[in-house]
DNA sequence: GGTAAAAAGATCGTGCACGATATAATCGCG
DNA sequence: CGCGATTATATCGTGCACGATCTTTTTACC
């Protein structure tokens, strides 16, 4: 069956995408207070917490796990190298591969970070089960998402 | 009591704004091919949204309702009025206040846009329950944002 | 081994997003 | 009435985000 085409799914409290760009921009406003005495931005905290899980990681696979391209990652490590927190090293095996490791500055920040996650939960002072519940659903989503866009944004056919 | 400080929460897999990071970024590439061809962007389809359901709306109520600021939205209304899709007046009675209006272009795409929705849910492909579910949750979340990021960002104190 | 295709990054241009600051109009209150 | 505070919008600078295109290296296959 098609879905209707009516101007009431175009009200903006009928959307689902709505509040995902605005609870995204607001955490995001909500973590500042915190990243930026670090001197970070949000998505280089991202790629921090994905280079102190794996250790040293070419670019592709950071973008692979931040969901980023590389148009927007290699400029924002080139600043985090400039800021010292990472190297940029071609991998001696294929020079094509640029291989991103921390420097001890960057593991330092570690330590600083820890107690963000927990502060964040207490400013948002949401029930941690719903939390828990909201994180499941939004990981399902997520998945959902990743694969619609590799299938070029058109509809599934199963 | 106080939260645990573990670098185990550091993990990217347990955070709780990372999914909701990505998701909002992956749904905005959805849209793409729907609203590239309108010419439009992805706010500029929600400040759309948001003239089509009120009417000329100052730009105050627009960034209420969008949750963005006057310098996020006064470039992006300048250029959608450079598209010819709303025109900016001052009101006559509050000199300060500069009122959206949408001309005949910009009420025309709302018919283009009906079918965006729908099509958007087919292209997901998760059970419309479940999205019913994810946006009132996530609707909830964004009120509590809203409070905590009013609040500068501070932990809430009961 | 030689060449076409694929893969990994880099670069460019445009448009958000937002903190900080500026400017002009209005309001409040003595 | 007058003037300091508030309000509405604008401007500036920086850093994403991404589509499109480019370069270099590696791989595949004849």
């Amino acid at each position: 069956m098609s879905r209707p085409e009516s101007p009431e799914l175009l009200r903006l409290d009928r959307q689902l995408c709505f509040p995902l760009y605005a609870a995204a921009r607001l955490t995001q406003r909500l973590y500042k207070p915190y990243l930026e005495p670090l001197g970070l931005t949000y998505p280089q905290y991202i790629v921090l917490m994905i280079l102190w899980e794996e250790g040293p990681c070419s670019v592709r696979r950071i973008n692979e796990r931040a969901l980023l391209q590389t148009n927007t990652t290699t400029p924002l490590l080139k600043r985090m190298a400039q800021m010292g927190l990472v190297e940029r090293k071609r991998a001696q095996h294929d020079e094509r591969v640029v291989m991103i490791h921390l420097t001890e500055a960057g593991w330092a920040l570690r330590s600083q970070c820890a107690c963000i996650p927990g502060r964040l939960l207490d400013t948002v002072d949401v029930p941690g089960e719903d939390l828990v519940a909201l994180k499941q659903q939004l990981d399902h989503l997520v998945v959902r998402l990743e694969k619609a866009v590799a299938a070029g944004g058109r509809p599934e056919h199963r």
